[in-house]
DNA sequence: CCGCTAATGGTAACGTGTTTCATTATTTCT
DNA sequence: AGAAATAATGAAACACGTTACCATTAGCGG
């Protein structure tokens, strides 16, 4: 039988996290999204913040990835898996495809695993920040 | 002129902690060597495997990675790059070459970024978890 | 409206990892 | 072999991102 299944209520907080989310092409941390909502005037708590962030990215309507000991997220609509190019100073990303599924698992095999799942990220310089470091 | 460079002195500790990282064939965070060096009666303490551990991984002697906001550490002493394929389960790791270099750097180009670094694991099952999993 | 309960938000708690600083011990100097 | 200089240690305090707790608020079906 189907799982109960707990039902969702929608409210103010989520839709704002969800759209200052979406608006942003960066990386961001839970922290640096609840400081420009409350910058914006909407008062939402950061516990709330870190909720339906982890949420959105749960039901992969984000993607997450981890620098410094921080989560940063991002928006994804994107339902094939992919990876991210990412400037390490601003924080801007691309989505990248991964390497090789057929090596990775050719690689493990070899080796007597089994993949369950691998991390990839190339980080960077973009070229705005690339021109900007210019002294 | 060459850099002042402090000279190091050898400890009872750190040669303890380097040697018991070596005997170590997986991945292992600062708390479980800690762990195991106060099981085999040697009082060593917390901070200072982490001090050795970070030196070990900052000279080349160890690999890190990090799983579940935890580092981890294994020694190390290939000095071409290199990355991991690791066991979720044990921490067993095995090294494997990196993707094409040429490939990633193409793909930095024609999205404008310059490549700093980049992170790669492949995480999966070994053999023997696979087969302690039977049910 | 009413009642149920998901969701919120302030705060306390948590875990990993670093810093501080008084103490210990290794190296160097005489 | 002392003695002086100072790197290293270790216990505890701290930093910080994230989660847990729990009383309060508010969405939604009736
Ligand atoms: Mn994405
Ligand atoms: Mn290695
Ligand atoms: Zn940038
Ligand atoms: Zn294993």
């Amino acid at each position: 039988m189907a799982a109960p299944q707990k039902k969702t209520r929608s409210t103010a907080q989520k839709a704002l996290i969800r759209s200052a989310l979406e608006t942003e092409t960066r990386f961001v941390s839970a922290k640096q999204l609840h400081r420009r909502l409350e910058d914006e005037g909407a008062s939402v708590g950061l516990a709330t913040v870190y909720r339906q962030l982890n949420a959105l990215a749960r039901g992969g309507d984000a993607d997450t990835i981890t620098i410094a000991e921080t989560q940063l997220f991002r928006a994804c609509s994107q339902t094939e898996h992919h990876h991210h190019l990412v400037c390490e100073r601003c924080g801007t990303a691309v989505e990248i495809d991964p390497p090789s599924e057929d090596w990775m698992r050719q690689v493990a095999a070899s080796n007597g695993f089994e993949i369950t799942h691998h991390v990839f990220e190339i980080f960077g310089l973009c070229a705005d920040c690339r021109a900007a470091a210019t002294d």
